[in-house]
RNA sequence: GCUGCUAUAGUGUAGGGGCCAAUCAUGUCGGCCUUUCACGCCGACGACUGGGGUUCAAAUCCCCAUAGCAGCACCA
C-alpha cells in the first residue's frame, strides 16, 4: 500500500514545521537585511542564528539580504575565509542579494569622516589610550576635545598623509561626557594601523565597526538589523552618528547570548588547535563549525528550523544538541539506508547452524528500496559487548537464535533454532552480526573517540551519505578505500 | 565600580491583565507497533526566580531583591 503524496509530504511537514517567527515593526513593505561577518574563519553555529534568521525575515517580509563581509580589521582577517563564509553561506541555503566587502568602501568612510569632522561631530585624538580612558571615567574633555574644526581637518588629513605612526592618533565622535555609560563617551571611530597589510587593499587609515557599520547600514538602504545583544552598546553608539548626519536608523533586535556546550567555538582556539595537529582541519568533529556538522551528516534544513525556532528571544540559552539531532532526525530517517556496523567485533563459530543467506531491508519502511543479502555459512562476527551474558540466548537479526554457553572457560555458540517467538519468549536481544569473510573494517568516528568495527559490504556504495547502522545510530560515510571505511556519528 | 539587557518544565519555545490549575517541540519514563535500543502511535512526568505593590482580577503592569549575560578596546 502507498500513501497519497501529498499525505507524506503533509506528514514530514507537519515534523519538521517551525512556528512563525514574531512580526517586525515596520516591515510590511519589505525589507532589507544584512548578515555581517567578519572573515576571520568558517561560520560556525553562533554566526548561523544571525545568517538564518535574518534571511527568515526577508523570505518573510520580501527583500534584499546583502552579505556584508567586515573586514577592517586586518589582524583579524584569514585570507580563506572569504571563501569559506560565502560556502557556508550557500550550505545554509541562504539566499544573498548581494555581497558587499568593507574593504573596497574607505574612500566612502574617508569623505564621510571629514564630512563629520567638518560638522564637528569628531575629532581627532591624540591622548594615550590610558590617560584617555582615566578622562572618561571622570568624566572630563582630553584636551584634543576643544580643538577647533579647522584644526581637526588638518590633523584628519595629516592621518590620512601617514604623518602619525601606529596608535599615536584616532579619531573619535563627539557624544555626551556626562552620560552615565561609560562606554557612550567619546568613542573612537578611526585608527592608525602600519601593520599588518591589508589582504585586500592598502591603508593606514582603518575604520572601526561603529563607524563603517553605521555608514553601511545607511547607505545600503538597511532596513532592519537582528544582531546579538553584545552589540547593544554598539547600537546606541551608532545612534550618534546616524543623528549627526541626520539619517533614520534602521528597526534593531537583539537576541540574547547563545552558550553552546561540547564543541570549541572560538575561531582563535581552533586555529591554534589546527596548526598544532590536535584538530584535523576546520571540519574537525569536535568543533561547532557548519562544515564539521556537514561533515558529520546535519542537515543545513535542520539548522535552519533549530534556529527559526529559537528565534530572536533577548533571553540568554543554552544550545541544546537534542533539539537540533531530533530535527536532523525527522530528515534523515526516512532516507538512510540500514547496515549492520559490529563494534569490537568478536568472531565466532556457531555449531550446527545451518548455511543461509539473510534478506534485510534497506529501509524498514520502504521495502520497494530493495534488501542486503549476507551470506552465513558457520562462522560470525558479533559485537563483543553483546556475548558476555552466559548462559544466554541472542537473535542474529534476520537469520537465527544462537545460545551462549561456557564451558570449562570456554564460549561455545550453538544454533538456536530460527524461531522468532522462542527468541521473543526468552528476552534473547536482536543483534547485528557480520560474515567474516565479507565484513569490512569500518571506523566510527565521534567526538568522544574513534570506535573501530567492521560493516557491511553495502555501505561502500553510500559515500558521502548518511545511513543508519542499526542499533547503534546514524553516521555519515565519510571516505570508503580498499582498506575500509570511515564513517562519521551523526546522532542515535 | 559604572551602564544596560534578560528571567515560563532538563532544553528550546508560546502566552504581554480574566479564555492559563499555562502552548508546542524536544527530553525522560511506561505501553503499543516492530526481526534496530530507529521511525510511528498512545499515555505519564515536568515550569511562571523571590518579595512587595496596582487591580474586582497578575505568568502578563510597577517597584525592590536575587541570578545570568553583555558593554565600559585605537576587535567585530
Amino acid at each position: 500500500m502507498e500513501l497519497a503524496p501529498e499525505l507524506v509530504e503533509e506528514i514530514q511537514r507537519k515534523k519538521t514545521r517551525v512556528k512563525e517567527l514574531p512580526a517586525l515593526e515596520g516591515a510590511e513593505k519589505g525589507v532589507v537585511m544584512r548578515f555581517a561577518p567578519n572573515p576571520s574563519g568558517p561560520l560556525h553555529l553562533g554566526h548561523a542564528r544571525a545568517a538564518v534568521l535574518n534571511d527568515a525575515y526577508v523570505r518573510k517580509y520580501g527583500g534584499k539580504y546583502i552579505l556584508r563581509i567586515e573586514d577592517t580589521d586586518p589582524k583579524r582577517v584569514d585570507t580563506d575565509a572569504y571563501a569559506m563564509v560565502r560556502e557556508d553561506i550557500e550550505w545554509l541555503g541562504i539566499s544573498v542579494h548581494e555581497i558587499i566587502y568593507q574593504s573596497d568602501r574607505f574612500d566612502l568612510y574617508y569623505t564621510l569622516a571629514q564630512e563629520l569632522i567638518g560638522k564637528g561631530g569628531a575629532y581627532v585624538c591624540t591622548c594615550e589610550n590610558e590617560q584617555f580612558r582615566e578622562l572618561k571615567l571622570a568624566k572630563k574633555p582630553c584636551p584634543c576635545r576643544d580643538g577647533e574644526v579647522e584644526t581637526n581637518l588638518g590633523l584628519w588629513q595629516e592621518m590620512l598623509d601617514g604623518e602619525f605612526s601606529e596608535g599615536t592618533a584616532s579619531v573619535r565622535v563627539r557624544t555626551d561626557l556626562d552620560h552615565p555609560d561609560p562606554a557612550m563617551r567619546d568613542y573612537p571611530i578611526f585608527r592608525i594601523l602600519n601593520s599588518p597589510p591589508h589582504p585586500r587593499m592598502e591603508a593606514q587609515v582603518y575604520p572601526l565597526m561603529n563607524f563603517s557599520v553605521a555608514v553601511d547600514d545607511h547607505t545600503l538602504g538597511v532596513t532592519h538589523v537582528i544582531r546579538g545583544k553584545d552589540h547593544i552598546a554598539n547600537t546606541r553608539r551608532q545612534r550618534y552618528i546616524f543623528d549627526y548626519f541626520g539619517w533614520k536608523p534602521p528597526v534593531y533586535r537583539h537576541y540574547g547570548r547563545m552558550s553552546i556546550e561540547g564543541v570549541v567555538l572560538s575561531t582563535s582556539q581552533m586555529r591554534e588547535g589546527i596548526q598544532d595537529g590536535r584538530f584535523q582541519g576546520w571540519d574537525d568533529i569536535r568543533l561547532g563549525t557548519l562544515r564539521a556538522l556537514a561533515r558529520r551528516g546535519i542537515r543545513p534544513q535542520a539548522v535552519r528550523d533549530a534556529m527559526e525556532e529559537i528565534g530572536i528571544g533577548e533571553t540568554d540559552i543554552s544550545f541544546s544538541w537534542e533539539n537540533l539531532f531530533a530535527k536532523n532526525r525527522a530528515f534523515v530517517d526516512p532516507e538512510a539506508n540500514r547496515y549492520f556496523f559490529v563494534p569490537d567485533p568478536v568472531e565466532v563459530s556457531i555449531s550446527d547452524a545451518p548455511e543461509q543467506t539473510a534478506h534485510a531491508l534497506l529501509h524498514p519502511g520502504d521495502a520497494e528500496r530493495g534488501r542486503r543479502d549476507i551470506h552465513f555459512s558457520g562462522r560470525a562476527l558479533l559485537p563483543g559487548e553483546e556475548i558476555r551474558d552466559v548462559p544466554g540466548m541472542v537473535r542474529l537479526k534476520d537469520l537465527f537464535n544462537v545460545t551462549l554457553r561456557q564451558e570449562h572457560g570456554i564460549m561455545e555458540f550453538t544454533y538456536g533454532g530460527e524461531s522468532l517467538a522462542v527468541a521473543r519468549e526468552a528476552g534473547a536481544p536482536i543483534i547485528q552480526w557480520l560474515p567474516p569473510d565479507a565484513a569490512v573494517p569500518c571506523t566510527l568516528v565521534t567526538p568522544a573517540g574513534e570506535r573501530q568495527g567492521a560493516c557491511e559490504q553495502g555501505a561502500r556504495t553510500e559515500a558521502g551519505r548518511v545511513v543508519q547502522f542499526e542499533r547503534i545510530g546514524f553516521a555519515r560515510i565519510d571516505s570508503v578505500s580498499p582498506e575500509g571505511i570511515i564513517a562519521y556519528f551523526t546522532h542515535k
